[in-house]
This record gives C-alpha cells, sequence and structure tokens, in this order.
DNA sequence: GAAAAGCCTGAAGTGGCTTCAGGGTCAAGG
DNA sequence: CCTTGACCCTGAAGCCACTTCAGGCTTTTC
C-alpha cells in the first residue's frame, strides 16, 4: 500500500504522514524499488490510533506516551488514567475561559445596534475606553 | 519612560513589546542617546488596546484592523461588526467542539475505574478498538 | 515516446510569542 | 577610577503541528 492509498483511507494527509514519519510516531515504512513507501496494515492502525488520539486534543507527546502505554503490557493504567485526568481538566478550564469571553463579546456587539446613529460606534469607543487604563464596562 | 517601566505598568513582557513594534503594531518609539527606547503616553494606550483585544481572542491581524478602524474615523462600524459577529460565531463553534470533547474524554476516564482489576486498561482497549476502523465506543 | 499522475527530498512558512547568545549603557558603591 | 549589577540592545532560533514550496524522480496510460 503506497502512501497515497493510506492517505486517502485514513483521511490523513500525505505531508502530515511523512511528518509522522519524521517525528517517529510511524516505524519506518519499506520502500519498493522506485524509492516509494510501502505500508502494512500495522501502519493504517497505528496511524488511526494517532488521528483518534488527536481528535481527543492530545498533543503528539502525549501521543507518543498513549504508545508506549499501549506498547508496555504492565502499570501503564496509571499514566493512563492521569494523562486523562490531566486533559479533562485542561477542556473544562478552557470551556469556563470561552463561556466568559462569548459574555464579553455578546455585550461588546450589542453596544452596537443601530450602526447609522453614531458617528463613532459604541464598540471602539468602549474599546477605546480600556486604553486609559478604566476597567471595561464588558 | 523605558520598555521596562511600560512591562510593568501594562504586564505586558518586555520582549512582547519589542515583537509588536517589529510587527508594527506599536508606533516606533523615539531613543535616548544610549540607544534605549523612549515610550509616551500613547504607547501605553496603544499596548493596552492590543493587549485587551488580544483578550478577546483577536488575532493580531484582526487587532490591526481595529486599529485602523479606530484612527479611521467614518464607516468602520460595520467592519468591527463584522469582526465581532465572525469572532462570536467562531468561539461558539469552538465551544461546541469542547463540550463534545468533554463528553468523550470523561467516557472514555470512566471505562478505567477500577485500575487494579484488569491487565489492560480499558481505556487502552478503547483507544486500540479505535485503529480497527470500528466506531468508537466512545 | 510523451503526458499525467504519483511519489521523493529538504527547506521554509504559519502565529504569537519565548528563549538564547553575545553584547552595550548607566547609576551607585568602594 | 573601577567594578558591580540592573537595565537595555540586536539578530537568530525554538515552540507546535502541520502546510507549502521548489525542484526532481517513477510509474502508468495513451
Amino acid at each position: 500500500m503506497q502512501i497515497g492509498e493510506l492517505a486517502r483511507s485514513t483521511g490523513v494527509k500525505i505531508e502530515t504522514i511523512r511528518y509522522y514519519e519524521r517525528e517517529q510516531l510511524l516505524p519506518v515504512p519499506q520502500r519498493t524499488d522506485g524509492n516509494y513507501r510501502l505500508y502494512s496494515p500495522r501502519h493504517v492502525e497505528q496511524l488511526r490510533f494517532i488521528r483518534y488520539c488527536r481528535s481527543l486534543d492530545m498533543s503528539l507527546e502525549e501521543v507518543r506516551l498513549l504508545i508506549e502505554a499501549r506498547d508496555a503490557p504492565a502499570g501503564s493504567c496509571l499514566t493512563v488514567n492521569a494523562l486523562l485526568d490531566e486533559k479533562i481538566a485542561e477542556v473544562d478550564a478552557r470551556v469556563n475561559e470561552l463561556h466568559k469571553l462569548q459574555d464579553q463579546l455578546r455585550q461588546l456587539r450589542g453596544l452596537c445596534r443601530q450602526p447609522d446613529q453614531w458617528e463613532i460606534c459604541g464598540i471602539l469607543a468602549e474599546l477605546n475606553r480600556c486604553t486609559q487604563s478604566r476597567k471595561p464596562v464588558v
């Protein structure tokens, strides 16, 4: 199986596959006489593993850890649990931040409902106010 | 006012201030005889403006647009509104994604509540299942 | 035998900074 | 006068997870 087929069957770009190889996340594949990469079903699995982890917002460093954990039979459970707990905490924190940001953005947007009525829009006025070291209204 | 004082009074790192200057987001400051940067209150305002926009998740490119809009008196309202609407939509989309991610991560985490009882943890088993081109349980 | 599709490599670009190496400037103390 | 330490300077490289680019080789198809 050549790189193009691997790309099609996993939905991962060719360049990304080569990048994972350089980063040692994918084992070095065999080559044809013409120097084309030749992949086995094992590579398909590993690539899917990586993409699934990435879809869970794991960094490549964390994926590396998980691959290690997967390949080392014993004692990996605690590592994996810790990693997941940390990730869950991170995502929760980010969601909270974004909720606050949503409020702020909507309030700011509300400052300019009738764009035709002002020379300088309420939004820019508020943005400017914040440059005067006063606390933002929003 | 030297760069150190500007940094202290705005909470922005010195390197970041120099970076903003390179990126033309801050006007080029005067210099002392010893080639030290000398900032005016105008710089303080502009830097605060940038940081407030950044706290609203604007990219530097967007900040540049907002600075332009702020300095061009008329007709900026529509631009600013459009920018904010787009940003709001982006943040909403990201929050939705992260909510899904939260569910996934929590379900996956739930697969390994009693780490001592399994040789290979339920989490890794599930991660592995996903390499077999079966749909994830989680 | 020539075009088109597929593959190769190494280097550079992305954003928003941060870090590093290797210096120069300036005020206070000995 | 000299040194110490705080402060400042520049240009380049590093971070992450890719993406893009330039330039060239291989294989298939007509």
